[in-house]
DNA sequence: ATTCTATTTCAACGCTCGTTTAATATCAAT
DNA sequence: ATTGATATTAAACGAGCGTTGAAATAGAAT
């Protein structure tokens, strides 16, 4: 046996991750977090300094994981394609599809941490300064490949098309139920098959709809 | 003149708005919003009752007008196209024309308002039960229409297609900021005649692509 | 066995939280 | 002017917050 031997470290991460996902970060104590992890107050502070770094590792630990497949993806999506450009659909699958693989496939801690992410990009509190942190390099590796599958598309357009697919990824990722809601049970938050077969082709179109030239060169 | 004169409950509204938009619910205190509207903090619990039912009353303020708008325009564009089916972008139109166009021209509370949606919509703590309160009748009619003007596309995919769209929404209306880094200021948040001449160009062609059929019938 | 470091425990610190209570003020109607 | 409902003030409540320090424990190296 390896030794599967569950660290202290690791249980306040897990808890953390799931109770931030759920109430965000001032919603969660470190009493919850500590309870739910089974672990005495103080090891937060012993292990991570303060509640503000134990979210930033919480972010690290699988945004990490989460880099490298991407960018393994997207070098792979683009040999395949040379000397061609690869198609958006491919580019976009190389973004997207590393998450939605782990949402139905891997376990319940990858599954809060999306949440999470979700909670985290959409926040004027700590949007700009942690996403950043973990993810600019790799967001932008895949943004200049968008613009190299759209040859011809103004920048601004792939810009603000990239926003428009990380708000519909996280508005998904956050699994909020009000999907299920409105459809009156039809549809479901988490059925990730649903998602990963429409998500895709949206955020392509989109990006497509909005490469293509659209109105009078009066308006900018 | 007409007594334009700001009552206790409005300043309160008011400063609630401003500040559970930029730090969220549990992240600002009745001491911050009643210092920042300058009234007394008992006055909370007696004109609202509580801090969430104060947020409740933040949300449905601004929210009736939103809704009786959007009707108003769907209703038009409906007229408009009769006997024929409304295109997909006038309907998207009469959806975020009523958002866009306040956030252009109204004022910084409108601002506020929309901001704190992004964070209700977003939030797995809130989401469904407060948005669905405030906005479930119009948006029902929203994907009714939508469903009209692309004649033959499964509900699921408008339901998903509809989410998809919040979720684009709400991360431009929450201006983090990550806009702004990511393009290294090309592109800026709240630049909202970019975001105008481009998310309903967007929004509409994800729903075409959505609607078309695009794989084998083996996958649902 | 002993030493030394890393980890865990326990209790408490000072502070802020949402809410409540009772006293006071405001002001239109009598 | 007096009344009476409405609104505002000031002070305090108990509870929970993040963080800290000192003492106890554990585990590996000597």
């Amino acid at each position: 046996m390896p030794r599967p031997k569950r660290t202290t470290k690791d249980k306040l991460l897990d808890a953390a991750e799931k109770l931030f996902a759920r109430r965000g970060f001032h919603g969660t104590s470190l009493r919850d977090i500590t309870g739910a992890a089974g672990v005495d107050l103080a090891l937060v502070n012993y292990h991570f300094g303060s509640k503000k770094q134990l979210l930033e590792t919480v972010l690290e630990r699988r945004g990490q994981v989460l880099n490298e497949e991407r960018l393994r993806r997207l070098a792979d999506v683009r040999h395949r394609a040379a000397p061609h450009a690869p198609s958006t659909e491919a580019v976009v699958g190389a973004f997207l599809d590393p998450i939605l693989d782990r949402l139905a496939h891997a376990g319940p801690g990858w599954h809060s941490y999306f949440a999470l992410i979700a909670y985290v990009n959409n926040s004027p509190e700590w949007g700009r300064k942690l996403m950043g942190k973990t993810f600019d390099v790799t967001v932008r590796e895949f943004i200049q490949a968008v613009m190299l599958s759209l040859p011809g598309a103004a920048p601004e357009d792939i810009f603000w098309g990239y926003n428009f697919l990380t708000g519909a990824l996280t508005l998904s990722l956050a699994e909020t139920g009000r999907l299920d809601a409105l459809s009156d049970g039809l549809c479901r938050s988490n059925d990730v098959a649903a998602l990963k077969a429409r998500l895709g082709p949206y955020v392509a179109a989109g990006l497509r709809g909005l490469a293509r030239p659209r109105r009078s060169p009066r308006e900018r």
